[in-house]
DNA sequence: TTGAAAGCGCTAACAA
DNA sequence: TTGTTAGCGCTTTCAA
């Protein structure tokens, strides 16, 4: 009686939109909500013929299990955040640009393929889009490069929602894990192989911001240099800068110093070395060595083709992924993902790959050892738990 | 009474995680819920000392509003769904790469801009991935040329889901509304542009796939043809595939009748045909002028640098958003967005931009008008309906 | 095996 | 001006 009061006391009728809620597919099914809900989860221990049956009538009535009822109730949202450091008004640098889409897109599919969604938001800023962050509920989050001291994430891991960062963090950031290549092995080899191409001054492109890549890849070049007995040959500039790049080259060859032999730690800098390289009227790679780090195929059409490092952005976003998803799951299933003694955070760290065209293999002394492609050897994928 | 006896009997202690929740708040506050609520969201006409002393308790109490009690009851996410064309297991297609990641960049910011995040999404898939559409809930979705008859369109829009797609939609696809580049005059005003500067066959580079630009593109340079009595020189080939750009590029200058002139409505085009014209000895822009449709900037350093057509993917993010989001509080705000009649969605069309560079100026006669940047004069920003 | 009932945390209508 | 209450639609004990 009581339910039956209930069932008819409820302003059943229309639903928000007019769609079927799960009460219309119980009447309409004949059984009780909780049967539908089973029914359609897979859960419980229902004949076959009633699961059949609840499937058929909620298809036939169109219905939608609401979302945000479920999130409330299980607490789960199956949405990950995806922040992107923003300059100025925008996300995204230029410079990264093609590092960025890769490894989100190779995120989206590994979330997707889990059952999970990506939400983009914006790294910490004055603005009022701090908002977002409070207005959906987030199962964890993927950082790209965070900040030393980065707010949000203090904020996240304080609230208990895991966070995986691509990028080794700096400072003693909380985060529950990272993934990063090993830029320090990966500028070494780098630089070992331009030696092995006959370099003798081999000059870096590098930026003048402090986050981890940069600082990795400078002080790997300046170790390096120290070892060869090389003078250090570098100009900075400020990355976010789409022109200072170009500009930037044409320094580095200007110089009384000039190298023979140029790395660029970002995207563009090959273009810009090209370019600067014509101005000076040196030829690549007869006069000049170029080598960038980079994501981009032009390179492969570029005249003379250039010699890329590939970060490979789709494995680091794939494996941040992972063990972001391991985390969230494995901390609602009971047991915690690790007992990390405090400041150990759980990481992977990833091979990059030696992309070798023709702009750092001189014709005259043709190169011993002439693979197309080089591996790192050095960062095999190892995890360290 | 009644009310104490509530307080009292709810197991009010622990909560989801052991954050602090309203009712922490409120009663730390030593005021009901309802003023905790209205003094967060700025609602009520409550004192400003109370809303002060609210806030703060709740600063200190470390408090997070529940994102998913609060859609579940107010029916909004702040979410918006971004679909992009999954090819295989992945999303995105190589040839269209910085068009999304600028279109995805602008839509990001904007949404934020208005209190919206992004949620990145996969196009109808046979793969079971189609129910994380049911397991997010979206206020409106943007979709991404999407196919003339997508499932996914059709089943949100039925749900009372505003849809507004990036490109005209084919078919008669139902969506709320479209924002689309003019292509037609885009490629008469490039074709124009050639032929100006003295091409007298000029050639086509296009895809083998239905989807709108390809089309609307290819009929456009047909028709121009048409008009200007020149046999139409073209090759297709399969865009999404990242080599076979190359290969086409090589057939359409090994044909006995090559054009002098050749446009490419892909990317990568642009260094295709430089690679292919370097193979066959042609000097760009000497004896073949070169144009692509693209948004990279390396091909304003290239040798030669070569003229692009920019369809502006930033502001086509932009007004994506601004139209769905414009749709989403207009639906709910009561009165209707528009009483479209029936067939007829609304729609914005936005310029593109021609960005001349070297490759399409020959040396021989100099182009007497010697803009850098000629913006397609046919087709002003303008909103029908 | 199935169903009733109790909320998840919040907002908004209504009461006081 | 402030507080009480009724759900939003679902999952999940617990009882039948």
């Amino acid at each position: 009686m009581t339910a039956a009061k209930h069932q008819v006391t409820r302003k059943t009728g229309r639903r928000t939109g007019g769609r079927a809620g799960i009460r219309e597919v119980a009447a309409a099914a004949g059984v009780s909500i909780t049967t539908v809900s089973d029914a359609l989860n897979g859960k419980g221990r229902l004949p076959d013929a009633t699961r059949r049956h609840v499937r058929s009538v909620a298809e036939r009535l169109g219905y939608r299990p609401s979302a945000a009822a479920r999130t409330l109730r299980t607490g789960k949202s199956g949405l990950i955040g995806l922040t992107v450091t923003t300059y100025g008004e925008e996300p995204f640098t230029f410079t990264e640009f093609a590092y960025f889409a890769e490894m989100a897109r190779a995120a989206t599919s590994a979330a997707l393929a889990r059952g999970y969604a990506l939400v983009i938001l914006p790294a910490a800023s004055q603005h009022r889009e701090f908002d977002v962050w409070s207005n959906v509920a987030l199962d964890g989050t993927v950082v790209i490069d965070p900040s030393d001291h980065d707010p949000v994430v203090t904020e996240l891991v304080r609230q208990g929602i895991p966070v995986v960062s691509d990028g080794r963090p700096g400072g003693s950031l909380p985060v529950t894990a990272w993934v990063d290549n090993d830029h320090e092995a990966a500028v070494t080899g780098l630089l070992d192989h331009l030696a092995a191409a006959g370099a003798r001054r081999i000059g870096l492109l590098t930026g003048t911001s402090t986050d981890t890549y940069t600082r990795l890849s400078t002080t790997a070049y300046l170790n390096w240099c120290e070892r060869a007995g090389q003078n250090p040959v570098y100009e900075a500039y400020p990355a976010h800068d789409p022109c200072a790049g170009a500009v930037a080259a044409d320094r580095l060859l200007a110089r009384p110093d000039r190298p023979d032999a140029v790395y660029g730690l970002f995207d563009p800098n090959g273009t810009d070395l090209l370019a600067a390289a014509r101005r000076y009227g040196l030829r690549v790679p007869d006069d000049l060595l170029v080598v960038c780090c980079s994501e981009s195929s032009v390179y492969a059409t570029t005249e003379p083709p250039i010699t890329t490092l590939s970060l490979k952005p789709g494995r680091i976003g794939t494996s941040v992924i992972q063990l972001l998803i391991d985390a969230i799951e494995g901390a609602s299933g009971g047991r915690p993902p690790a007992p990390a003694p405090a400041a150990e955070a759980a990481h992977q760290v990833m091979p990059t790959e030696l992309i070798v065209r023709t702009s750092s293999q001189p014709p005259r002394r043709p190169a011993a050892s002439a693979r197309a492609t080089v591996t790192a050897p050095r960062t095999p994928p190892a995890i360290d738990q």
